[in-house]
DNA sequence: GTCTATAGCTTGATAGAC
DNA sequence: GTCTATCAAGCTATAGAC
């Protein structure tokens, strides 16, 4: 197949927003119209496959980001100590100091598709397999790394969750703040 | 009697698991018609209020079943050591063993009304309350059984999303193995 | 109290003008 | 590429028979 035509990034952005925001079913064309400022038309004119092509690639695009200003800094050799407060700064940008849920979250009840389901699935394999290496690299061992990550992750996503609920950030910002000690202090 | 009337609780169970596996929206008439066996209209005759009056009532149906049977035993006179076994038991079971949302978490979206999401917050409170005062009471301090008892709800409920996204109960199960330790045992 | 039937609106999606 | 106009299907909710 040829290359599908790039979408544009802005209008993906603004997508996602309110597939993040809203989950699924909550995201109604007529939503998706208004945050795009784009005729419900127009919007099957660029993603031709409707709400599942939008939401495929709101999640790609999630992960794209993610994986470049979150995950892929780790990957680089480097300092564990100067990575993780860069990857806390990110995360918080991610997730706009835990106002914004995350997409993994959002979009995992039962309504989507089975290929979202399997890219969400694939996009917390690549950032545990990223944190993991990250605990590596700070000293642990392969199975506490891995434990460690998986820590993290919860972490982030449970107190997501709780400052939603509690619409008071603060459970956010403490866990983003604990999280140098737990993936890069062996010691603890 | 040619439809025997179904008990009010056994109703609302079931309305409470499709709120919880569906969310707000994701709830449709449709489905709650299919999980109770009963015809939309007859929905309507027992909840008047319609879909705010039936999640309301999964609301709280599932916060009194938690009340009950997680945090009313915390709040007895006893040993912390078999009252956190006890609550393990339950929330395996309130949860059954990770593969159903939590009711805070589906129901947290911006799709529920304002009086919900007041209800959401006051059942975490009571949640988070209960979990303070058993770490209390295992020789805690009252600011570290706090922030153990956050931490706690945070573990459950990340450990939810990524149970849900992999597909796989590990996450939770694990996470319910630890609390023990991290609300009872302050020499960790 | 439950049902069938239906109203009226919103949804996802399409056709065709410009 | 975006728009207006429209469709069939789904939605929440109601009316009225039994």
């Amino acid at each position: 197949m040829a290359h599908p035509r790039t979408p544009d990034a802005e209008l993906i952005g603004k997508i996602a927003r309110v597939f993040r925001q809203h989950g699924y079913e909550g995201a109604s064309m007529a939503r998706l119209s208004a945050a795009t400022s784009l005729e419900k038309a127009s919007l099957y004119h660029r993603f031709p496959g409707g709400k599942d092509e939008m939401v495929a690639a709101a999640a790609a695009a999630g992960n794209a980001w993610f994986s470049e200003h979150v995950l892929q800094p780790i990957s680089q050799p480097g300092e564990p100590a100067a990575q993780i407060k860069l990857v806390c700064l990110r995360l918080r940008e991610f997730y706009e100091d835990g106002k914004l849920p995350c997409v993994l979250e959002a979009l995992s009840l039962p309504a989507g598709s089975e290929p979202l389901h399997e890219a969400l699935a694939s996009s917390l394999d690549a950032w545990l397999g990223a944190f993991t290496q990250l605990a590596r690299n700070s000293g642990f061992t392969p199975a506490a790394a891995r434990d460690r990550a998986e820590q993290a992750i919860i972490e982030i996503e449970g107190s997501l969750v709780l400052a939603r609920v509690k619409a008071d950030t603060g459970p956010f910002l403490r866990a983003i703040r604990k999280l140098p000690r737990l993936l890069t202090e062996p010691s603890i």
